[in-house]
DNA sequence: TCAAAAGTGTTATCCTTACACCCATGT
DNA sequence: ACATGGGTGTAAGGATAACACTTTTGA
């Protein structure tokens, strides 16, 4: 290793830096997810821009300037994701410059009923785009109509090579959409083996797509460039981080029942919880407490209005949402 | 939100791209981290390198590169930390040409006895950067006699004025150094509240010295640039993985008796861990088997040698070394 | 025989999971 | 009165935290 200055000057290729936004909220037990409008090719995009180092010290300022700008959504949490730096990923369908590098953020918001005048056509089911993600029903019925069938096949054309990380096709099918527990957080996981397997139009695009593509049809909602797996980087990063930090109140209004937390609760990790569980750990993990307020707004007994509790923070490690086994 | 390409040629500044990496191993019950040399000032920084869009296709691509060009480490588990693209944070350092983009790495090499001829020499011990991270003993002096006080006088001048995420001084400086639990994986909070405070050297570069600096005396030995927050987001990273990912055995030899494994996972997390409570855990997770083989090395009854199972991989969401409260 | 480290057995406690039942309102 | 969701009590099982004691070697 050089001791001295290995960050001389090299000849240096510059890049320009984008920036992209997965931008969360929750309406209606649905979580959704801000999209730039469909382009020629009818797909979705992440809203995204270009980061200008003269005008924004960071890349967080930067991010919030054009969101500001661009749409009507105040940014709540905001958090780094991933930076992408694959060139490779775009050859296809962007050959003007390559040399982009995109940083990745995840943000949480809010699209409270009542308030502003938000434009709710810009935001979208995220399960359209990742309809096996959503386990809140049944298992998918598309699993083992469409996906099992075709991972199959594709795992059966190399059963036993270990990956990098040891793990055959097989077992990596097993895991991530047999008969293994539902692991929520692992949805890059998932959206990496389809696409390995050229099950998703992205491959196709990439001209990695397989043959089955066209027997087993769209599974999910394409997006333009690498949206889709930044997408599916927020999903997992949010559903594990709503396990240990209460960014889910980001998206709860001011006062909410618990049974509306739970659904989003729900919602965003795609799997249905055990109500009095889930009741006695948000009441006895001391993160809301009762407005004082009820809520008589569906057919039933009227509900207690509940509020985040801003201090939690300042009691010991922070708290998530411990969401157990359902 | 504009509906078509928003990723369209804006006038944007291009800026290089560097990449730093946080290399760590483990000798002797301590974590080290490979260095690159002390600057003129005396100061050691992480080895880091401008990544080259032109020659490597992904980022970790061009970083195994130069990392194998430059130094006798083959790393094993490479993970992406952190992008840094703040301008302000080298203004004092480094004044050529503001726009570089940092992305930092996370990678795990093994710094075996008996193996090749490492220069060890170009690794040093993790807590000589962050002395206070290591509460295997008791809590270190240090603590209580320098930084509280310091930081008892930063949080007396604005006690009260809650921070971003609604914590006010004193109870950030309770949190994080007080009587609060030992919260390991808080160590990028820990060292940036010393940097708020003005307290570490890095302050003092940047024009944000606290004027007790120099009563204080330095807090661990500084580095070059930010890589003392790059390695602090490093340790973070690494104490939370571990815990329920089994990436501990890249750091780990072939085979090793489970005292040595619990070394490891003591030196790494900075705290004390239960012996009966560790041996379950570990055997009954079974994540490792014994070899056949025992050792016996220093004085004392043999102990039986284990090594790592890597099927445990392909069985379910893949298993940490869960830490316990000690 | 003694120091030094390896290796076990057992219990109290808390948290997780899961059961089934009661309560208050609108229609 | 009854449907609809809100809201609870309590017990079984398992994991965790903590206790102290036995075993096997080298010096």
């Amino acid at each position: 290793m050089d001791q001295q200055e290995n960050r001389a000057r090299a000849p240096t290729m510059p890049v320009e830096v984008n920036l992209t936004a997965a931008i969360v909220a929750v309406a209606d037990d649905e979580p959704m997810i801000l999209v730039a409008g469909a382009d020629s090719a009818g797909q979705a995009a992440l809203p995204s821009g270009p980061f200008d180092p003269l005008a924004h010290r960071t890349f967080e300022m930067g991010l919030r300037a054009w969101v500001n700008e661009q749409a009507d959504v105040r940014l709540g949490y905001v958090e780094q994701l991933y930076t992408f730096g694959d060139r490779g990923r775009q050859a296809q369908a962007d050959d003007r410059d390559p040399h982009v590098v995109s940083v990745g953020y995840l943000a949480l918001t809010q699209l409270g009923g009542d308030e502003s005048g938000l434009d709710i056509t810009q935001f979208r089911r995220w399960y359209s785009f990742f309809p096996w993600e959503d386990r809140r029903a049944k298992k998918p019925a598309m699993i083992e109509a469409k996906i099992l069938p075709a991972l199959a096949k594709w795992s059966a054309r190399d059963p036993d090579t270990p990956n990098s990380y040891g793990l055959t096709r097989t077992e990596r099918v097993r895991i991530l959409f047999g008969d293994a527990p539902f692991a929520e957080e692992s949805v890059l996981d998932r959206f990496q083996l389809l696409y390995e397997a050229g099950l998703v139009e992205e491959a196709r695009r990439d001209g990695r797509a397989s043959p089955l593509i066209g027997e087993v049809g769209p599974l999910g909602e394409p997006m333009r460039h690498d949206h889709r797996r930044i997408l599916a980087t927020a999903m997992g990063r949010l559903r594990a981080k709503m396990k240990y930090r209460p960014v889910i109140f980001e998206m709860m209004p001011q006062a909410f029942t618990l049974t509306a937390l739970q659904h989003t609760a729900e919602a965003i990790s795609g799997r249905r919880l055990h109500k009095q569980n889930f009741r006695r750990f948000v009441e006895n993990s001391a993160v809301v407490e009762p407005t004082g307020e009820f809520s008589n707004r569906t057919g039933g007994r009227p509900a207690a209005l509940f509020r985040f509790r801003r201090d939690v923070l300042q009691e010991r490690p922070a708290p998530g949402l411990r969401v157990g086994r359902g």
